[in-house]
DNA sequence: CGAATTTTTTAACAAAATTTTAATTCTTGC
DNA sequence: GCAAGAATTAAAATTTTGTTAAAAAATTCG
């Protein structure tokens, strides 16, 4: 149960503070003190939140937040020096869940962090934050979104609907009426060639774009998507 | 409750009459003669206040508190032989909180303790509110109010209860009908377009006065706010 | 209490985007 | 090489959304 924090802090007194702070209220903590090094752990390694310096040597704070952000939900707290208020306003900007402004109380600190990790908990029970991998292609169910190596892919409702109903059937081979029925709510066989049209315009902006084969066709039967 | 009070004072007698005055007040306390060791120790305990002679050895009182107040909030109380003005100034723009010179009633000295503590504890609880952050608006929801790059935004109560709902779910896209349900308290299956018209008040005063897009509209589905 | 103001809802229309149709071109397997 | 199935494309039809104004409801204030 003891969440374990990232503290991403190049001075070592200001680190050694936060830790303190942190583990004297029954936290895990890990330190990292370089950029570039601290958005790989981030990546690899599994914080449940992140306190992250705004100035810091090879990658600062809002670069590491705005990449972070294209992969990851994990939940971070951007740490500025008093007054720098254009990098408040810039690391706001980059999808951090809250801030600090040096100096601050470990009250504060500890206040914030309980407030950021309850908001997450609670997101993560209410929307059971599932998702759909195929190749590099991440569907998110709640979100309606769609993303292919990290960037997003621009979809309409039927467009998304008929990729998710290939990807929740990832590898098996629908049939065009079995799609129609799902996808498109016919109950009759209909004599259309909309499936085949909706197939041709998520291949132009998945497949073609991205330069991978996701949507096979199987002749005489129908479609799959494969890894 | 009894507040931790660290006295960093190299002269004896007057270390000890501190001490003495203050624990026949309630208050626990710590000593420090050394000036280095005391700003090392001040950032590794944790002290309700520090009273911070400026003389002393190895790292003056005045270092000592610039270098915490670049991280810590921590009360401190300068003190200072009487008639040091230049010292006693730049204390105080070094972020003391207060300042005495010596010598002083030992009234005095629980007067100034009393007030700095009050005005830390209020300042706490302001600063322990919870707070949703998007780009640079921070909703908070105890104050029912809402602020884009500083700058408070007037809502309506319907206004703010969307607005609210959409950023704790932050990113996800959120079905017209379950908007009805949670805002607007609905439990039918709603044919009137409020929600959109509420979603163009928001715009109005948020994405276009600011000139930044906060929520984003999922055609079929709903709305959703992202950062 | 009642007038004035503000907020909420309804309704209608224009604009924009999506979906469907249908005609044409391209592929595949025999 | 040919026929059936599949892919592509553009235009037409439909749906959805954004915005406004006015009506209705709620709230404020003297």
């Amino acid at each position: 149960m003891a969440e374990k924090i990232f503290i991403v802090e190049d001075e070592r007194p200001i680190a050694r503070l936060l830790q303190l702070t942190l583990e004297r209220e029954g936290f895990k903590t890990a330190n990292e003190t370089n950029g570039r090094r601290a958005y790989e752990r981030i990546l690899q390694e599994k914080y449940d939140l992140v306190l992250l310096d705004v100035m810091l040597p090879e990658m600062d704070g809002m670069e590491i937040c705005k990449r972070v952000r294209e992969v990851s939900d994990v939940p971070i707290i951007m740490v500025t020096a008093r007054d720098e208020v254009r990098d408040k306003v810039e690391g706001l900007d980059l999808g951090a869940d809250d801030y600090m402004t040096k100096p601050f109380a470990p009250e504060e600190l500890l206040a914030r962090i309980r407030g950021v990790l309850r908001r997450h908990n609670e997101r993560l029970r209410n929307a059971e934050e599932s998702r759909y991998v195929v190749k590099n292609m991440i569907l998110y169910p709640e979100r309606y979104e769609v993303t292919v190596k990290g960037e997003k892919v621009e979809l309409t409702h039927k467009e998304y609907a008929l990729l998710k109903y290939l990807v929740e059937n990832k590898r098996n081979v629908l049939s065009r009426d079995q799609i129609l029925q799902t996808v498109w709510g016919y109950d009759y066989i209909g004599d259309t060639n909309v499936v085949d049209v909706y197939i041709s315009y998520l291949r132009s902006k998945i497949d073609d774009k991205f330069g991978e084969k996701y949507i096979y066709t199987t002749r005489g039967v129908g479609y799959a998507i494969r890894d």
